[in-house]
DNA sequence: GGCATATCCGAGTTGAATCCGAACAATTAG
DNA sequence: CTAATTGTTCGGATTCAACTCGGATATGCC
């Protein structure tokens, strides 16, 4: 049973843990990072690391926690005024974003983020999409013309884990055959053809 | 130093593991995983097992190769005929014959591929990529005026990826919001709208 | 300072991955 | 057909990482 850290040192090696998480992950990959790795790395002992962390797992939990935070504290700060953006730079200015908080610190969200779909339950990632499905609704709460569009859930849906995968699948490939200014642009370019050509659809159908 | 199997009994032997492999992960998942667990349901002892396998990674490479013949051997052999297809129907025949294929045997190959997405090394994926790529290229052949899109490989990157992943992502889903045809239905319309919309773009920019 | 409590430590235990040498089966030479 | 050789299987022994535990050290409060 694991005990919550309370004195500011506890909170201290806690924070040392979590991050020597990701350093180890990006240094050795999943498959090679040890309890014993990790404890080094934060400059404590395995003994202390149990003493915080039920598992090894739960420290992953710890670093996921930390991730969505991470993501969620950068996005919705930027939520008013995405709203008011076109589609088109709406979706590079969000990529671009991501893409650069997933680089920082030398890819150690980046190395994570690829393993984490497999081993976070879905209801870690939830709040990411959340977020998202969120700025989606307000988006088409801000353009009117939008509230067209049919079935929302499944188009965000699409967009969101499409997006999402596809931009994390691109920065882990080790030579890229494509510029990411281009995905970026490929990705605004079916956002929007897409809306347009729905709405057509829905214009001629009246 | 792994030998290869050369008489029928090894070959059922390599085989029967290779199936067990995916039985156990349906069954346990990869944690609980072991090789005693995949022996046991192979009906053979883990000193056989290490008989053809370095380690159990090589299990996993071999389920691997397994997943990708499979998937290949049914792409390919309909690439004639999607090639004729219209563009929506394209996508709902891959798709739904996709998520058959996952589908089959209680899910047998779709628990191994949400684990696989992440965790298997490029070159492992490549030749699904590379087919659909190709497919991408016959379709563009096929129906002359998509030559005029731009940036072919991006927008194969991004469909590719996009769509295998939100697949993927959809099925594992506990409980879906959204209805697989709807999904379908969606994925469809984004890339016809795509095309309608590029083209249209091109042809006024003459 | 002295007590209570929080924190840290690392050798020891446990169990899964892997190795290995003997037993068993198939194939081949004579 | 028998013996020798080579292929296959087996399961106990070994190794290494996850995790435990009892004691040592630090902190905060009186």
């Amino acid at each position: 049973m694991p005990r919550k850290p309370q004195q500011p040192r506890a909170h201290a090696t806690v924070g040392a843990i979590v991050e020597a998480g990701f350093i180890s992950l990006a240094r050795h990959g999943v498959e090679n990072t040890t309890t014993r790795h990790i404890a080094d790395i934060a400059g404590v002992s395995v003994g202390s690391l149990y003493e915080y962390f039920a598992n090894k797992e739960e420290v992953f939990d710890a670093m996921h926690e930390h991730m969505v935070r991470e993501v969620v504290g950068m996005v919705r700060p930027l939520i008013p005024t995405l709203v008011r953006m076109d589609i088109r730079e709406l979706v590079a200015e969000l990529l671009y974003r991501f893409r650069d908080l997933l680089e920082r610190d030398d890819g150690r969200y980046l190395r994570y983020m690829s393993y984490a779909a497999y081993f976070a339950p879905r209801d870690q990632i939830e709040p990411i999409n959340r977020l998202l499905m969120d700025l989606l609704m307000k988006y088409v709460m801000h353009h009117p013309r939008l509230v067209r569009l049919g079935n929302l859930p499944a188009m965000g849906f699409i967009m969101i884990n499409g997006g999402v995968f596809t931009v994390i699948r691109y920065l882990t490939e080790p030579n890229p055959t494509v510029a990411f200014d281009d995905l970026v642009r490929g990705l605004g370019d079916m956002v929007a053809h897409f809306v347009d050509g729905e709405l057509q659809r829905a214009g001629s159908a009246d």
